[in-house]
DNA sequence: TCGGTATATTCCCGTCAAGGAATATATGGC
DNA sequence: GCCATATATTCCTTGACGGGAATATACCGA
């Protein structure tokens, strides 16, 4: 998920996954689409690839890269985990805050 | 959303999100229960806060960080604009895919 | 006001990633 | 097999980032 995390946080390649998003592209194209070296796009394909984000097919002498669902279903399934705090009033929370205060123990063992 | 990303490619970030999807906690807490530094859990935090993932509120002189939903919720409704791969024949675009092949243009303008 | 606790900031260092330029590899046509 | 096209890799430099140690700041209680 980290490796998620780390390909789509660079602007360029969140470019060319949203590129992708409306069907699978040799690099060339990516590349003149969004104005970027070849050497680049491919670098950039490199990382989108290992992190299992897109997937190659040979055609031609081109490849075409093209996106993978099972990283993004991921990253949803991980989000649903957080659904409860969309609509959960957080402020309730502040009072179960206090129990953790008192929980609260130094690193030693016995307070001196 | 890029500082969405960036933030939570961290793998410290991570763990830290992930212990305050339980709530808001004070920053010696979260050290502790992550096994951090607190100076490095404060940098964290900062970055967390900047990508604003995070809202701090004080209390006496302690500083509770709780989630913030918005940022997730954003990055939900990201991924919503992806869903149709996720049940799509993606193997039905490659038939589209011949169409891009053509109108694929040489950066010059005439062929020689 | 002073001491102590909780947190933030700074400095230093090693690592890593991104962009640019140049070069290498692969594939198809002839 | 040779050339051209399409893509991948390497080298280099630079800037950002994370961890550790030390220090600074904020807030509380007496």
């Amino acid at each position: 998920m980290h490796e998620t995390f780390a390909a789509l946080a660079d602007p360029q390649r969140f470019r060319i996954v949203e590129l992708l998003r409306s069907g699978p592209r040799p690099v060339n194209d990516i590349g003149e689409r969004l104005r970027l070296q070849q050497p680049q796009v491919s670098k950039h394909l490199r990382v989108l690839k290992e992190a299992g984000l897109v997937d190659v097919q040979p055609r031609a002498q081109q490849r075409l890269y093209a996106l993978r669902a099972q990283p993004l279903r991921e990253l949803h399934e991980w989000l649903e985990r957080y659904h409860q705090l969309w609509d959960a009033r957080f402020e309730a929370m502040d009072e179960l805050l206090e129990e953790l205060q008192q929980e609260e123990k130094p690193h030693g063992r016995s307070k001196k």
